[in-house]
DNA sequence: CATGAATGAGTCTTCATTCAT
DNA sequence: CATGAATGAAGACTCATTCAT
């Protein structure tokens, strides 16, 4: 994405790329401690001095990188959705769309995403809701860019099946409920309670649960040759 | 404290009798205004003064009533909580635990709690996340019993139906599944975007999504002696 | 002004008296506070604790009285106003509008009220100029007010003497040049250096200086039975 | 300033010399600005940050040139202030100190430099004010050396008509007057409200009312028999 | 000399909570 | 019981100033 190929800009070399190295870094730094931060003791019981603490800068630094402690989260939870629709969609793109896809996403996002990255986890699923309509905005954002990846898999999975869905809103649907879903599978038995040994077998019976909803909701079969549909009369 | 009854359950008469009642008065125009401020600009967003402001009574009052602010949330979860076991209770027992249930219990929930009262949606599901350990554990604990009660029907629908789930774990997942999709579908549709009319469009085919989802963690029927099931081949 | 006669207002009675007497005790207290320390060390230099501390309340009370600390500026600078221009219209009265008045209201002004609130005179041309827009609005508002007092008092003693001004404009013009002669006397001689000792003879000369100058724009005199005017010699 | 002839201070030739202009141009490239902005919007509204932007340098040449805030104000103030001086002044040499500087200088100051430079009539009389203890003191001095000016100026006029002023302290007195005149107009018809069409008329008028407060404080004319002036002896 | 990232002390302001009346 | 004035700890945020590069 963010190629800066070698070329031409030798306008900003040397000295100047090690500054941009090192500003990222501050800031990354920042923003890593905010996310511990968050994710552990929560947005609000995190005060920036804590922020700026745990990242080995003084609380003006913090804000040197980001506008106020709203920023922080805004910007973490733009990262944290990123993450999450890569892991995602990586997830589908690898499985070509096929029904495994459930499977392999589920396992992707509960067994791998969810164990490595509680408190991306936490902030996302918890941190970040309720907390102004400015992040609610952001939040509601990113959810809808993630359900909107979702949608659009779910339909080529059905185009794979050679399905249709029983109305045009079905994929949306079917996408939000999956969403909802993975988010309460994640809150109840990850953040609630510490059951992430048994995150395998959820993830196992979540898949077939999702993709037995999804059946449900494509459009009866229309066999070319269609002989007896339900009630066939006589 | 001025006990003057003649007989011997006078010992609370008349003016206590309305103090009682003046009382449990004050504490819920207390509460419902707690609730509708909470709903609408949110816990953080809402002072005491505001909430004492509007239930016309003195900020000490509230502290009267309640511990503190906290409990005043803690409170409304436990309200909320209750009205929503009730409503999806009551639902499941009027489908007598069929099949329809989730039907009838997705039309309930979506169809009229929601629409009914955008404000406990609100609150349940948006203005009481992560606020604090002690709301967060109360939360749960509102969460574990509707999950619970879900999965007690869950069960006793799959024995009306004569199956046996897959793992032992399986009703409790689904139910925490099913409470997945009914908060994110409440908060998608009802609180970020006003899709309030295709509500029952949307409780249609979650039923649907659901029905589908618990039918495939059905245990594979194993009719060893079985008589005639569905199916009876031959 | 606030005439709070005995007669049907028993609503608000006793206990509540002593509260509100209460009230606005502490309310002055914290502006005495505020108004001695912005006097003394000026209103960027005094911090909101610093206020409360002298006014011995806590720094939450301020706040609860006033909005913020510009509030408290503004406040006292009503006050101030409000002061200033009763002593000036005082004096003009008790003068009856003579030309005596330039006299007696330099002497009321310099020789009474500077010598004994120097706090306001610092705050009012001092403290109060180029503070934030809304200070310098309302000081403004009150120097307009002070100013059309003077006006109005000059055009009076100009009748008196039977006399018109050059201009339309002169009386506002003349008012507001005895304004910047006491605003920049009182700055020069009291708040710079300290010749509090010879005020009087300040008084005295300004007090010639302004009733020349008044009377140079008195349009030219048109005597009635005029023949020749100044000097007819012999 | 820094004549340097050509004969033998080759030492500091060329790329020094441009170097020095260069100097020079910064430093007066950041006072431009900050006289901009402080008269714009104010002296604490205004960040070293905005400043350097405007001048298009960094924050560290600011604080190269300048040793902190203040000393931006305070060199801007003496600027102005020798700026008023050499109006006023040149305008008292080419009216010869008659009666008529009166009305010349007050075109000068009102019509011509307050037109001219509101951003400094700004900063003079309304950011300067009250800032700081260093601050006050430096506008004290200017202040007093303006109105020395004045006082000197109100002296050789007095000479030049053979006139005495009632009492030893009336120049200074007058001098005073006279700035606090000045003063008053400009922030009265021009910073607070733009009259700046009427100003020529504001001018006059005021100068007749300087010229009447004058001829007020000369001491009354004992010439009848005056041949010979000071100390007629026998 | 110039830069601009980094510092951190300093302040205002909020608000849950208490308690004298 | 009710009141609401008073408390004061806590925290976000600003910005003049410095200094390594």
């Amino acid at each position: 994405m963010t190629k800066t190929g070698k070329t031409d800009d030798d306008a900003v070399p040397r000295r100047s790329m090690r500054r941009l190295r090192e500003k990222e870094n501050r800031c990354n730094t920042i923003l890593k401690a905010a996310e511990t931060l968050f994710g552990q003791k929560g947005y609000h019981q995190t005060s920036i001095e804590e922020i700026a603490d745990l990242a080995e800068v003084s609380t003006g630094a913090v804000y040197f990188y980001f506008k106020n402690k709203e920023e922080l989260l805004t910007k973490l939870m733009q990262e944290i959705g990123h993450d999450l629709r890569k892991a995602v969609g990586e997830e589908y793109q690898k499985s070509e769309f096929s029904l495994d896809s459930f499977r392999n996403v589920a396992f992707a996002f509960l067994g791998d995403f969810c164990l490595r990255h509680p408190e991306k986890i936490a902030i996302f699923f918890r941190e970040s809701v309720g907390q102004s309509v400015e992040v609610e905005e952001q939040r509601k954002r990113v959810f809808v860019k993630l359900t909107s990846d979702i949608k659009d898999a779910i339909i080529r999975i059905s185009r794979g099946q050679g399905r249709n869905f029983a109305t045009e809103r079905s994929p949306e649907l079917i996408a939000v409920c999956i969403v909802g879903i993975y988010e309460r599978i994640a809150c109840h038995y990850l953040l609630w309670q510490d059951h992430s040994t048994e995150v395998l077998q959820m993830a196992e019976e979540s898949a077939a649960f999702m993709l037995g909803g999804v059946n449900s909701l494509f459009a009866p079969d229309v066999p070319k040759t269609g002989r007896r549909e339900k009630k066939a009369p006589k």
